[in-house]
DNA sequence: GTTATTTAATAAACTATGTCAACTCAAACC
DNA sequence: GGTTTGAGTTGACATAGTTTATTAAATAAC
């Protein structure tokens, strides 16, 4: 007897709403900008009702990041899906990459931008963190058992990585003067990181 | 008549005094953990003290911030003057780079973790990010010019700190694993780019 | 239908922080 | 000595994260 609590369903179904609440926020306030007050009203609820389903704003944006990892981790396998072989996959992953930063640029900063000290580090994020780089991991993995590419997979893979995010940061960071843009690095990237990797003195 | 101002340099004083506090705070708390009055205290001041020299906290941290791009623009020209030949050149300001990352990584938090919504965007801010890139533009442009490496020197630039900052945010972000650090991906980075480079089919 | 019970949600309070306005007070100069 | 100028303090305000007490809603038992 007793009011029934929320099905699982319902519970979700509120957190996503906070959650889309705080990403809407973020996208045009900064972490900073984001109150609770706001989300709150942005759900047609009460100040304090988001602390029925989060820990904390903390929490709130760890479970934002989560989400940006997930949304990130199945465009990945979808383009590492549509390859035909491991380099071919490895130049759509990296073009999955570039091409979710441009369109998701919110669910990028998401993603790197919430440092450690303004979302405290989390177990969930570390995993979901771990499972979006996966797809990427394999590919390389394939690449260097197939000959694609050569060197150590690990080196390989934070290469690509850091290529990767070092060209997508700086252009979410507004970086970029004269016109170049991110696509017009793409393809010089790519031919940096084959040509490279197939230097046999990398490995 | 009347008590004279502060000199220039007891301005500066002040002023010094503040950034330090701050940035010695950021190091350890990030942007919100660092308080107004956590900086007053240890400076010996009251709360409101720092009004006197700055407009509000953003101003503080832009002028924390500049004054790291000075300290970052100063190691590059170090390492610049100290090359015999562009090439050279190239690669001790990578390594110049990712040193300066690994002996002040708050600094370099500085320089790349305070978003425009957290700290207003300033000229002051601008420039000074201008200008610690300088050395390696320049060097980049000379390389070209030497025949050292090829191709277009804006996209060669931005493809050389996009590399150096992909590699030195996510070594910051601790995202290596394995025992795989920094220092491991400098050498082949740097034959990456240099191979890259001369593939002239990136141009 | 009433009542008891459980849970969602609210409202009000508490605390901390950025910021500001009024005040204090020491230092210089007449 | 009195006056003025400016550095620094004090206390207050507004806002935001968070907590606690309370209300409202929903269902089962009677």
């Amino acid at each position: 007897m007793g009011r029934p609590p929320f099905t699982d369903e319902q519970i979700e179904a509120q957190r996503d709403s906070v959650i889309r609440a705080a990403e809407g926020l973020f996208a045009e306030l900064g972490y900073d900008g984001v109150t609770l007050r706001a989300i709150a009203k942005m759900t047609g609820q009460s100040a304090a009702a988001p602390y029925r389903y989060f820990e904390n704003k903390a929490a709130i944006f760890n479970a934002a990041r989560v989400a940006a990892y997930h949304r990130f981790a199945a465009a990945q396998a979808e383009a590492a899906a549509r390859a035909a072989n491991p380099a071919d996959r490895l130049t759509r992953l990296g073009d999955a990459y570039v091409q979710f930063a441009i369109d998701e640029p919110d669910a990028y900063r998401l993603m790197f931008e919430l440092k450690p000290s303004e979302a405290a580090r989390a177990p969930e994020v570390e995993e979901g963190g771990a499972m979006a780089w996966q797809p990427l991991r394999d590919a390389i993995g394939e690449a260097v058992e197939a000959g694609a590419i050569s060197g150590d997979p690990d080196v390989l893979a934070h290469l690509f990585w850091a290529g990767l995010h070092g060209i997508t940061s700086l252009h979410l960071a507004d970086k970029f003067r004269h016109g170049l843009d991110l696509l017009a690095l793409r393809d010089p990237m790519k031919t940096l990181l084959f040509s490279g990797s197939q230097d046999p003195s990398n490995s």
